[in-house]
DNA sequence: ATTTGTGAACGCATTCACAGCT
DNA sequence: AGCTGTGAATGCGTTCACAAAT
């Protein structure tokens, strides 16, 4: 039932409590109290009714007359979406784009931390990403997922390899994978996956370029 | 109405057709002369009678009792994207991620050719991407963004600048945008952007995780 | 027999509108 | 008066199911 409920929630809403999480952390920091659902709304280019379902879908956190207290907001909403405490990530893969994601800055202090990278070319392996985060040899995959509880995988390698990489990552324990390569793999339910296919985002604006000629 | 037409087209169908594309080519590549609904509809594990609304949106390109013949619909698909000219874009962020997107390989002959990069840093102007392309101050952006007739900007820098990035790349005659900064920012009609935003992908993966206990 | 093209049905997410609380 | 929480309404995208074509 917890597992069923978590099953219901629309992606597009943990989505928004993403984007929820961050300007409730920007108010914080602007030190505001309180913050109605229109408040939240403008701030994400939101309708405000869709502020309120999102958030009473767990809970009726507002208060009538008043909104919403803005740090137990935050609290809440961080709890919800898993990052009050720190996941543990691998990279599998450590070519340019593999490595710009192990040094992302928006990593620091936001709920998940980059445990190793992964490649098979021996120029990479060994050495570190100019953030200092390790580069190990593939095979040692599973060793370190298992050793450091590792519970999302980031697959940054050539399409070709991309379905055993992912494979192996759920063989190894890993429940959440992010998925760069241009392709779908398919995973076992249970497992979560979101594809980031920069080809498709080029393609489908080049569309709408060329319906307006 | 050529105008309204493109405006019709739900987003969800054109990034669905980026990838018909991919499959029509491996199609091809593979010598197949037609394919089916359902022979699409399975590379891409989507249901037959989404493929063939997608594309008799456009016109009959199948022929009943036999499919679509690959190569025709591989033009035709390629030429409703606006894949079949190549694009000129600028990445603006010559940082880990800018570069790393710069020398992407999925770019060779996509439809997507690569002009510049910009950035304010004195130690990166002036150099080369691994790949061979050339950093330029962020001064010359609208310079070369006009003489250039460049068509799409990628947004790679840091969050509090991205928003004055864009203002200047749509106002240099830019048509759509994709942006990795983890803001949203807002664009005149007529501008399409895509906002690609790494820690709403991996924090809706957390909370996923985070409810299968 | 096979497969497209499409109107109808369905399901889901967003938005509206208002009752209920402060 | 102000704002949340939510049932009802709307809008939209997906799937079904079948007529039309080869």
């Amino acid at each position: 039932m917890e597992r069923d409920d978590t099953h219901r929630v629309p992606e597009a809403t943990t989505r928004r409590l993403s984007l929820y999480l961050r300007v409730l952390i920007d108010l914080e920091a602007a030190g505001e109290k309180t913050v109605s659902s229109r408040g939240i709304a403008d701030l994400c280019r939101l309708n405000p009714a869709q502020v309120r379902k999102d958030l009473s879908r767990f809970g009726g956190f507002g208060q009538r007359g008043v909104g919403y207290e803005v740090s137990e907001l935050r609290t809440v909403v961080a709890t919800l979406l898993g990052v009050d405490s720190e996941s543990r990530v691998v990279i599998v893969g450590a070519g340019n784009l593999g490595q710009a994601l192990a040094d992302y800055p928006g990593f620091h202090g936001g709920g998940f931390e980059i445990v190793a990278l992964f490649d098979v070319r021996d120029e990479v392996v060994g050495t570190r990403s100019r953030g200092g985060h390790p580069v190990h040899h593939a095979e040692e995959l599973e060793r370190i997922v298992q050793r450091e509880d590792v519970r999302i995988g980031m697959v940054a390698v050539p399409a070709p390899q991309a379905a055993g990489v992912v494979r192996r990552l759920v063989a190894s324990g890993v429940r959440g994978i992010v998925n760069f390569a241009p392709v779908r793999p398919d995973v076992p339910d249970g497992i979560a996956i979101r594809n980031v296919d920069l080809k498709v985002e080029l393609e489908s604006l080049s569309f709408f370029l060329r319906g307006l000629e």
